[in-house]
DNA sequence: ACCGTTATTGTCCAGTTGGACAATATTGGA
DNA sequence: TCCAATATTGTCCAACTGGACAATAACGGT
């Protein structure tokens, strides 16, 4: 028998191994097996820690994209705002993307996931929206509604994430470029700046 | 036994109850079996004109995505440029884009769609740039670079349908607002233009 | 009237799936 | 030390999957 582990080092442990194959083969493709052999574990112990497999793919999502926000926004903190900018928008590693359009084409049929899923968007939006209120009060930056702003620019940078990530459109480089002018010519930053302030410190990994 | 039909006849009957199947349920979970049933044929018959699943999603989205985008093409070149651009960004129908949101996830995993969607995708900004083109012409907007616009403004288009379809954080009516705003913006059209130009008229369908 | 072509069916298969469950091993506390 | 709780296993199941294939029915041309 596998080593007895407590219980949420064991739950913490199965949401590791779903995301790993979620970024792998999508969620779709997740079955309870899977999930335990890679934890080295039989499939009917998922089941003592998850009502179904809905829900263990709606609580892998969850749990990923708490962790990654969390982390995100203490490195956002110590920036100064343009460079903060800089670094929301550079280009998100693959694997995290291609989970994140992943979710967006589960979340009509999985309600939980949904839920997840609509929580970490305004997350996204509000995250993003300190950042350009901290930039217009520094003087770096101009804007008649912020969130307006914020939620067009998380439009524009999840649409150049699906053409990077799920179709070969465009590649990193030009998704930054294409970013980074939105965001300059929308809140009335000199063009460049974001740029100039350098491509993002590299985000934090998830898949544990 | 069912009505004896001409290949081509069975072929699209075919080809629409996949569509209309993955509009109910996405593209994961289309099955030859459902497909046969909704036709109401035997389920090996499928396999008499698709050479397996996959080959038989591709051709599904890649038949109905060329159809629809003829006659989208077709609508925009009866209107004057700045009607044009507001009909083109006007909010697609709920099923189609939930389609393009399951491709984009299905497509790193299934080449055939995978290489219709990119396809697709640049039939996409290629008609929005030749509309752009049209109205700098008529002297509506003007810009430095067609082709960085369409390739922007799709995204954006993408990015919004995101959050309008698959999560519910926009209805259609701010989604075209925060679009018509951003072209306006972007093209040097007086703010207003497009929504008075007025909504759309229906797009087509394409469930067969 | 014949025949080759092909559209169509029904049936079989081996593999995979999520879930249920009884049996067992291990723990932590009284 | 004993017991209750729970972590873990292994096994079973009914449903469903894509695919293979031989048998058959309907057609179009000659």
């Amino acid at each position: 028998m596998a080593e007895r582990k407590s219980s949420e080092e064991r739950r913490e442990q199965i949401i590791g191994a779903t995301l790993r194959i979620v970024a792998r083969k999508g969620f779709a493709s997740v079955t309870l097996r899977d999930v335990a052999t890679e934890v080295g574990i039989a499939h009917g112990l998922i089941r003592h820690y998850f009502a179904g497999r809905d829900e263990l793919v709606a609580a892998a999502f969850d749990h990923a994209v708490t962790a990654e926000l969390a982390s995100d926004e203490q490195l956002l903190a110590g920036l100064d705002p343009i460079a903060a900018l800089a670094a929301w928008f550079s280009t998100t590693p693959e694997d995290h993307y291609l989970v994140w359009i992943d979710a967006w084409s589960e979340a009509p049929r999985n309600p939980a996931l949904a839920a997840a899923l609509e929580r970490h968007h305004r997350d996204c939006e509000r995250i993003l929206a300190d950042v350009i209120r901290r930039a217009v009060a520094a003087g770096a930056a101009s804007t008649a509604d912020v969130d307006a702003d914020s939620r067009m620019l998380t439009a524009l940078a999840d649409g150049l994430a699906v053409q990077a990530h799920a179709m070969s459109i465009v590649d990193a480089r030009e998704a930054d470029d294409i970013v980074f002018g939105a965001v300059e010519a929308r809140l009335a930053i000199a063009p460049g700046s974001l740029a100039a302030a350098g491509r993002a410190p590299a985000r934090g990994q998830w898949l544990g």
